[in-house]
DNA sequence: CAAAACGGTTGCATGATGAAACCGTCCTGG
DNA sequence: CCAGGACGGTTTCATCATGCAACCGTTTTG
C-alpha cells in the first residue's frame, strides 16, 4: 500500500512530517547546516544510500528546503543548498538536540555556540505572551468549534 | 535489511530519531499532548493501523517516551500517558509546527494560547547568550576536535 | 589517453507498512 | 444468564520502502 499521506490529515505537524518526518530528510538537512553541499560528502557523512540519498534530496528539493544548483564552471557537478525555508528548520532541529542531549545525554562532542561572543546558546522554550515558560499543561488549544483542553496529559 | 540504526552515528540530532523520528511516533505523541490517552481512541483519531499504533506505542513507551498504566478498576483497560520525558517532546512539536504554519500555511485551525492570559505564544527562536535571536548562519559547532564552520549554509 | 570523481539509475533481497480477520477478556443490555 | 460489543492486541498477507552492490554517462585529472 501507498504509505499514508498526511496532507487530508488537517494538522500542521503532520503536514511537517510529510516534509521532513522521515529517517533521513531531517538529518540530510542537519548535515546541510554543519557545510556539506556535495552528493558524495551527504553520502560519506551520513552513510546513507545513494539511491536513497537521491530519493530525499528530489524531494527536500521538491519541498522547497533545500535547492539543486550548478555548481560552478563544470557539467556534471552540484550543490545542495538549504533555502530560507530550510535554515528555518533550524530551531527545530535545535529542539531536537536539546531535547536528545537533556534525556539521552550528549552523544556529538558538538556544542553550538554564538559565533560572535563564543558562548553557548540558550535552551529552547515555549513562552507566553509575557515571556513566561509555558508547559504543555499550560496551555490550551483553542479550535473556531470544538475546544479540547490539555490538562494532565 | 535491518533498519538502519542511528546509535553509532555519534549525534544528538539522530539520537533523537532513533525515538521519534518515524511517522508515527511524533504524531502520537501530539496527539496525547490533546489528550488523548486510550488505544482505540490514538487509533481512530490518527487512521493508523492497529498492529503500528501497538508496535508505536510499545516503542514509546520502551524508549521512556510514554508509559503505560492500568486504567480504573477494570482488568483489560489500558492508558498510555506522557512521562516526563514525552511531555518535554512539546517544543520540538511546537516549534514544528511553527514552522509548518510559517511555510505551508495552518492546515488546521487549532491555535496554541496560554490558558490563562488566553494569549497566543510567542514564535519559538534559538538564542545566544543575551537573548539575541541567533540564525544557523550566526552560530558556530564547536568540537573538542575538529571545527566546522556553519557559515553560508 | 586512462583512470578516477561525480551524480546518478537499476536490480535484488529484506524489512516496514496497511488492511482486514481473528482472539481473549471484560462489561453491558435484555 | 446469555449475547453482543468494547478494548487491546496478534496474525496473515500483499505492497511499499530500504540497503547494498553493480553499472553508467559525463567531466576532470594524471
Amino acid at each position: 500500500m501507498t504509505r499514508k499521506r498526511f496532507d487530508d490529515l488537517d494538522c500542521s505537524v503532520a503536514c511537517a512530517l510529510d516534509q521532513v518526518g522521515d529517517w533521513w530528510s531531517l538529518l540530510v538537512v542537519k548535515e546541510a547546516m554543519l557545510g556539506t553541499r556535495r552528493f558524495v560528502d551527504f553520502q560519506q557523512r551520513l552513510g546513507i544510500a545513494k539511491n536513497i540519498l537521491c530519493n530525499r534530496l528530489n524531494r527536500l528539493v521538491d519541498s522547497g528546503v533545500m535547492s539543486k544548483v550548478d555548481a560552478g564552471e563544470h557539467g556534471t557537478r552540484y550543490e545542495y543548498r538549504l533555502t530560507d525555508k530550510g535554515r528555518d528548520l533550524f530551531t527545530v532541529i535545535t529542539a531536537l538536540r536539546q531535547w536528545s542531549e537533556r534525556w539521552n545525554g550528549n552523544r556529538d562532542d558538538l556544542r553550538l555556540v554564538d559565533r560572535i561572543s563564543g558562548h553557548p546558546i540558550r535552551q529552547l522554550h515555549v513562552e507566553g505572551d509575557d515571556g513566561q515558560p509555558l508547559t504543555v499543561r499550560d496551555v490550551r488549544f483553542e479550535n473556531t468549534g470544538v475546544e479540547r483542553l490539555a490538562t494532565d496529559a
